[in-house]
DNA sequence: TATTGTTATACTCTATAACTATA
DNA sequence: TATAGTTATAGAGTATAACAATA
């Protein structure tokens, strides 16, 4: 279906499609592998970055945006809570609801991964031929609001992947 | 460190190279969370992978391309092996090794994968604004090799995050 | 002795099912 | 009844340590 879909409208050819889903995930296994860090899971960066960006937000609401089970989001934030990285306080408006936030030392965390992972970055760029660096680096330079649109899109689709919420 | 070593001869200034650094943790979730599958794991899907483009392996050369360690390795290898996507002969030039393959099972979930991926790069792409996917395309055609060789420098460096081997 | 791989054990992260408490 | 969240339980995936077999 993603196909007929697009095929009549997109100035994206197939073939073309097919390269950057290719070379998409050969970076994902790249940034996961050489950018990232195991001191905590992909799911709780992406949610702590997610409180650091938008403010508090209710359990079930960050496991919906993470693609991850309630039961699951319970755990995590009982990880990082106890890791000091999260807080909870009962939601004042709904007995039932609880309002999770990202603590100092939560942003501290995120800010060191951002500074590792920027270094690693510079590291892996510096053993490119200088060619390579200066065609990465313009095409980067007219593409990127295009791919933050990407991200948002698909963000706002909802994770496809997301288990049903209860 | 991985700042100093580039600051004076990379042309691609630190401004840009933190926008990359973030931009490539976006696309990574993106890759994961909406072009993924979760039928077998990212290091079970790039080991298949790498069996199908290189050939059979030692299961110790596959640990240390994945980045995980031998028991990890024994393991994956095991439960892929049950599910029919890999076969296991003993090493005949060496009792103590194996070598492990990739079957026509594994090389069929490879290329569904991909077709899944490709389905759903394509439905995103349709949602930016026809500018954007032109962009996109434009400049994929001008970066790809730079990214591939990018990749390539990456995996050639050997899992920065991989465990002792023993 | 060194290398290849397995077994034993434990921890993280995830899911589904069953439950409690509030709306 | 429906929603928000927790507890119980189980499986995948990972690590380290200790082991067996071969080089």
């Amino acid at each position: 279906m993603g196909d007929a879909a697009v095929e009549r409208v997109s100035p994206v050819d197939r073939e073309r499609r097919a390269e950057i889903a290719d070379l998409l995930e050969q970076l994902a296994v790249l940034a996961v592998r050489q950018l990232g860090r195991r001191d905590i899971s992909m799911t709780a960066a992406s949610a702590l970055g997610r409180l650091a960006r938008e403010g508090p937000a209710r359990l079930t609401a960050l496991a919906a945006d993470e693609g991850v089970s309630q039961p699951a989001m319970t755990q995590l934030v009982q990880r990082l809570t106890k890791q000091g990285l999260m807080a909870r306080v009962a939601d004042p408006d709904d007995g039932r609801a609880v309002l999770v936030s990202i603590t100092d030392a939560g942003r501290r965390l995120l800010a060191e991964r951002r500074r590792d992972r920027v270094a690693r970055l510079s590291d892996l760029l510096a053993a490119l031929p200088p060619e390579d660096q200066t065609t990465l680096a313009a095409a980067v330079d007219s593409a990127a609001p295009a791919l933050r649109r990407l991200v948002a899109a698909a963000t706002d689709l909802g994770g496809r992947s997301a288990p049903p919420a209860g």
